[in-house]
DNA sequence: GCCAACGTTGGC
DNA sequence: GCCAACGTTGGC
């Protein structure tokens, strides 16, 4: 069974527009463990909702594909990149990120705001106060009902 | 730009 | 192991 996930960027950083240009990308620079022990237990062929944050209308914007299971995230290794942790190495790498690779854009975003409307989906770990993880599981119930939506 | 909420760090 | 300080996230 396809487990759902979603994935948060910010869409100056990173666009579900970029996505689509590069097919697939490795969705590294996660330093968060929660986050992290997410993509570990990812499948490929799961689905992932991506969501545009910090932004004029945050909300959900298309979907992607987990293109290949966790391994380790080379930005941490390199000195130059502004994900750079020298606590992990090669040898005892500390950080993971899969593969993603897009599936398709929504023609219009569904907002965030439109999102907290729907009472099937109060429990979403997106909705809730404070909540800031980048990589979330999401329901297959919640799924579909935001397929609805679109 | 503000600020609430949260995760991480590091002194003790 | 506690917890204050700090940095980050992200909606508004």
């Amino acid at each position: 069974m396809p487990k759902f996930w979603l994935f948060k960027s910010e869409p100056q950083s990173y666009s579900i527009d970029d996505l689509r240009r590069e097919r697939s990308t490795p969705w590294s620079g996660v330093r968060n463990y929660q986050a992290r022990n997410f993509m570990q237990i990812m499948s490929v062929g799961d689905e992932g909702f991506f969501y545009h944050s910090s932004c004029a209308v945050p909300g959900i914007v298309g979907i992607c594909r987990v293109a290949h299971a966790a391994y380790p995230d080379a930005t941490a290794f390199d000195p130059r990149s502004e994900y750079y942790d020298p606590k992990s190495s090669p040898e005892h790498p500390r950080w993971m990120n899969v593969d993603v690779a897009f599936v398709r854009a929504f023609p219009e975003v569904v907002p965030l705001t439109r999102l907290r409307e729907i009472a099937a989906l109060d429990e979403m770990p997106l909705l809730q106060r404070g909540q800031r993880l980048s990589v979330q599981p999401v329901r297959a119930a919640e799924w579909r009902t935001i397929l609805k939506l679109v």
